[in-house]
DNA sequence: AAGGAATATTCCTGTCAATGAATATAAAAA
DNA sequence: TTTTTATATTCATTGACAGGAATATTCCTT
């Protein structure tokens, strides 16, 4: 209970971590999409474009609507509003405690003194 | 320069996409911070700590300040701004075309028939 | 029903990156 | 100057993951 909410999901991130998949992200701003066409697009193998929109899909980045023999990817609004917030709560911090590190510089400083060895 | 502008530099991700290296990010909320300090509160090795934070220093993410002895590492707002960015850009595109699925089956079926094999 | 198109899955292989252990470097303390 | 503290770096090992090739699956077309 004492939480430890790390906040992001790591599986967002680790999906759009790799290049070929942040191209497939950034290709779906125009919309909806067949599997075919992403992989004509980006000069993706077949198997290698399911792959990765497998990866996608399963950490909720994309969803899929079958149409037939197709396929359809498109973009999830979700993730990104959860970057978005986990963002946001940083920007926050960083707003606040802009730069402590002075405070902090002190607070070494003193902790020094504290466990100080010498015999005084 | 037909700008295929990827926008989002990976090297943030990839760093991020990291549970130590997330980890580490999270608790630099707290304020800046020896390496010292980050291994003990996240029970890491000293070495594998300052291998993450390099990771992490050379992709922007954090920057340090050497203070004689320690190394001060703290974090640093222009890649959350980044991040911030390419998320918006991404929301903004989300809320317009939200849900142009049908457009684009439509257009599918266009296709169908503008490259009817059928004899006609 | 047979053939073909669109997509997914499996298996193998190579590569990269994280880990651990040991060691190097730099500054402080004695 | 020797020792100790704080941090960085090197090297070897290992595991995850992306790519390639082949194949399975599903649906459409004829």
């Amino acid at each position: 209970m004492s939480g430890k909410n790390p906040g992001m999901d790591m599986t967002t991130l680790s999906a759009l971590a790799e290049p070929n998949r942040m191209n497939i992200v950034e290709l779906l701003r125009d919309g909806p999409m067949t599997v075919g066409e992403i992989a004509n697009r980006l000069g993706l193998r077949q198997p290698q474009a399911s792959k990765h929109l497998k990866v996608l899909s399963d950490s909720g980045i994309l969803e899929v609507k079958a149409e037939a023999n197709r396929r359809i990817y498109k973009l999830r609004a979700e993730p990104f509003q959860a970057l978005d917030s986990w963002v946001k709560s940083f920007q926050r911090v960083m707003e606040d405690r802009f730069d402590n590190l002075e405070d902090y510089l002190r607070e070494l400083q003193n902790k020094e003194k504290s466990q100080d060895h010498s015999n005084g």
